[in-house]
DNA sequence: TGTACATCAGTGAACGCGCGTTCACTGATGTAC
DNA sequence: TGTACATCAGTGAACGCGCGTTCACTGATGTAC
């Protein structure tokens, strides 16, 4: 249990204690799957008293506010990069994007209930809903653009709205284990790519002037 | 406040505790959105001391387990009842399972969740999955049906568990107000019917021989 | 460069709270005679 | 039909627990002179 770099000594200072409190947060909440995780838990995770985090939260609710908040930065974030690696108007961009979203939900599926699911009241859900709003608007430019570039017709919100549903069903039904109990024998990727190319790639091709 | 009938005495045993233990932690459950509801909170909405559910459940897990349980099976009925409204193999069967689906939801959001999403560790998780599994094996029997009926080429199995999930995907995002957060202005039924309408009922046609 | 001092991130003990569960009990019910 | 009694669904007080939060405090850090 080393403190920043080599170092071995316990100072008093902890130095980035507010970024320490989230991170242990966020482990915790996936450990827990859904039962409540406690702040008392997370400062011994954090190594402090369990009346230090007031000094960089109003509150509990207030952590979790930023764990689902930097959630959803990171998710935009991994959607991004692995966006990038394709060019411009690449079907596999629309691929990539939905099997990045299905690999969050499934490597930190109490975070991703939390940012999607019901939240507890949170005291700075403000910030919150406002980075799930920035990820949303990524991905609809890519739908978008995406549409544009293959002259799709219709709606790419709605279109971008589709997806999402059938990604995010899926991603819920595969984190709570709900196809493993009642059709264990699907594979999961064919079935959203299935779905997929029927809701985007089949759609009607503007005719070529 | 009465029990049974007119009467308004309060008689020492109540008669029909089970059931009413497991009525008001439902409606607990779903008055408290996901915040864990309390057995005390159950017990003072029967009218009993806090010590009572222990001559009918072995612990709280069980009573959940129990309302888990019931959901399904009133999930079942209800659908098999929507559906039954319409003749064998007419498309509106497969429509107003997916309305039922989606209603449910919205009507008890708590419960929907505790059904399909991650449960605490329930000592009767069984009869749970149980229940679970009769009401899909009902739904896929249903799409089953209607892709003999139209000759529709495919695993039925496959077609069931794509609807499932897109319809499934839809409903968790309104419940939880996403689609309000970030795509207020879509209109949830015509966003369903559409997807639907491409995943089923425009799958390949069997030529009639 | 050395010292005084304000700042503020930590401590650790304590609090009140509601929880799930247990215990010895009480009283209503139903059955045997 | 009336009575004795076993059964068991309830009571209510108590328990130990871990929680979130508060409090007066301590000690490290950085700045003014």
């Amino acid at each position: 249990m080393k403190t920043q770099g080599s170092t071995l000594k316990k100072s008093y200072h902890h130095g980035e204690l507010r970024q320490a409190l989230i991170d242990a947060a966020r482990q915790l909440i996936n450990e827990r799957q859904g039962n409540d995780f406690s702040l008392s838990d997370a400062c011994r995770r954090a190594g402090v008293s369990t009346a230090a985090p007031y000094r960089h939260f109003a509150d509990k609710t207030d952590i979790i506010a930023e764990v689902a908040a930097q959630g959803f930065v990171d998710l935009e974030r991994r959607l991004r990069e692995a966006a990038d690696a394709y060019a411009p108007g690449a079907p596999e961009r629309m691929v990539v994007l939905s099997e990045i979203y299905v690999t969050f939900g499934v490597n930190e599926p109490a975070l991703f209930r939390l940012m999607f699911g019901q939240r507890p009241t949170l005291s700075e859900d403000d910030i919150v809903t406002a980075k799930g709003k920035a990820c949303f608007a990524y991905v609809l430019q890519e739908v978008a653009d995406y549409c544009t570039f293959h002259g799709v017709v219709g709606n790419a919100q709605m279109i971008a709205v589709q997806l999402w549903t059938m990604v995010h069903g899926a991603t819920s039904l595969l984190i709570d284990g709900d196809y493993a109990k009642v059709a264990p024998q699907i594979d999961t990727r064919e079935l959203i790519a299935s779905c997929a190319d029927r809701l985007l790639f089949s759609l009607p091709q503007r005719t070529t002037a």
